[in-house]
RNA sequence: GCGGGUGUAGCUCAGCUGGUUAGAGCACCUGAUUGUGGUUCAGGGGGUCGGGGGUUCAAGUCCCCUCACUCGCCCCA
């Protein structure tokens, strides 16, 4: 390799990968439209302190994962590692609490200082719902849906599972975690060294530890279920009430939890086998203390965030590249005219290429490379009779057609 | 940030225990084909063997460092 290339964890979206994007966005923001979630974005970097303010001081996002950096004004600057914390920035900043409820859908970049590995990168690209301003069990039930849509509409719906659990509201939360650490803190020598380094920052996290020990650990422990208050109970057997009412399908995961003090109620996942260690391919929960601790006024919230490269691995190979019509003048002499029948197709609406050099057997291998379906061959016998020839290239039957009708035989191509 | 694997042409790879001018298939370019692509045939271009250092008479091959990719951990989309 030469000095030449790309910032680690980086890629080039040639042709394919973008068309795959592309597909995956487009699908994601009309399916979102259905449910009233307008696209919006917001800048891809923001004032630090508006990422350390929402994801906590002590996530790893923001101790090792954060790109972060001083602009010449001094001030400290970080590229977005998510974007829920950009859409509540400008829920406060635009006033826009007075119009709730709202509904956005986003897509674009997130960067996130990592090791790369399939289907995790350093720059990759997520789409998102937020729904804000609704605290009901059927707006954690419609975004969820919303998920569920989507990845049908894409096809991925065989290759994933739905996950699901609840973490209860803050009351209940804080119970959970206060006992859970009473008791995980009885077995400290038993943890693993990752575990007992998460037994301050981020507790509920053990639940999900991959190594045996711990798991031993987290069989004896007590259950977050058990501690959820009556009101809590009652929201989460709403929001499974309301999924089963959609013939929404969905695994009940107890070990599925969100480390950060304003998550609450529902946490979701859509996991995946295909993609190794990276499983999570759309996940969210509801945040209701967010906006808050940003310091606007109280706002419910729910939503969640896919990755784009995931989804596109999941997808596979997409062709949605129009039909192309390859304009090929048989002499030189015929140039002028091919380039003025290649605008006239554009005009119309059709794609059509006309090849910058070349005698016309070059022209047609490069325009049967290129996957074009049909060529009009500019002759000047043709020509002389107000004709032109069009070749049919998957079949490789052509016919003489007048020059002045080509659009309409064209259409069939369009 | 931690551990394992890999790195030879645009792509997929071969290259035996170190030993001449580093190979193949596909792709690309030219010609057969100055009015016909996809098939065929003939020819051609393309490599500082990821980069740097070391051992040796001799390194693609052995050693060290480094970079990238990849698998897993952490964490997450």
């Amino acid at each position: 390799m030469s000095k030449l290339q790309p910032v680690r964890g980086t890629h080039d979206l040639l042709p394919g990968d973008s068309r795959a994007h592309r597909h995956v966005m487009d699908l994601a923001r009309s399916t979102a439209a259905l449910y009233g979630y307008e696209e919006m974005s917001t800048p891809i970097f923001e004032f630090t302190e508006v990422f350390k303010r929402t994801l906590g001081d002590v996530s790893d996002i923001v101790t090792k994962e954060m790109y972060t950096f001083q602009d010449k004004g001094g001030e400290w600057i970080t590229l977005r590692p998510e974007n829920t914390a950009g859409v509540a920035r400008a829920l406060i900043s635009g006033g826009l609490s007075q119009n709730l409820p709202l509904k956005y859908f986003y897509g674009g970049p997130m960067f996130r200082y990592e090791r790369p590995q399939k289907g995790r990168l350093r720059q990759f690209h997520q789409i998102g719902a937020e729904l804000l301003g609704v605290a009901e069990a059927l707006g954690d039930v419609e975004i969820i849906a919303l998920g569920a849509h989507i990845l049908k509409t894409l096809g991925v719906a065989d290759q994933v599972k739905l996950e699901l659990n609840t973490l209860g509201d803050s009351e209940s939360r804080a119970d959970y975690r206060a006992s859970l650490v009473k008791y995980l803190s009885g077995h400290l020598n038993d943890l693993s060294a990752e575990s007992r380094d998460r037994l301050e920052r981020n507790p509920l996290r053990i639940l999900d530890s991959k190594n045996e020990g711990d798991r031993r650990i987290v069989a004896g422990a007590p259950k977050l279920a058990e501690y959820l208050n009556p009101s809590s109970r009652e929201f989460f057997q709403n929001v499974c009430a309301g999924l089963d009412a959609l013939g929404i399908a969905y695994e009940l995961n107890p070990h599925l939890v969100r480390g950060l003090d304003y998550y609450c109620h529902s946490a979701f996942e859509f996991t995946t086998e295909a993609l190794g260690a990276q499983g999570a391919v759309l996940a969210g929960g509801r945040y209701d203390g967010l906006v808050e601790t940003m310091g606007g006024p109280p706002t419910p919230g729910v939503g969640w965030a896919a990755g784009i490269e995931r989804l596109a691995m999941l997808v596979g190979e997409v062709d949605n590249k129009a039909n192309m019509i390859a304009v090929v003048p048989v002499g030189a002499d015929m140039e002028a005219e091919a380039f003025a029948v290649t605008q006239e197709l554009r005009a119309a609406g059709l794609c059509a290429d006309l090849a910058f050099r070349g005698n016309m057997s070059k022209r047609l291998k490069r325009a049967n490379r290129a996957g074009a379906v049909c060529a009009v061959l500019l002759g000047g016998d043709e020509a002389a009779r107000g004709n032109v020839t069009l070749r049919d290239l998957g079949t490789g039957d052509q016919q003489e057609v007048a020059r002045d009708g080509l659009l309409d035989h064209l259409k069939r191509y369009s």
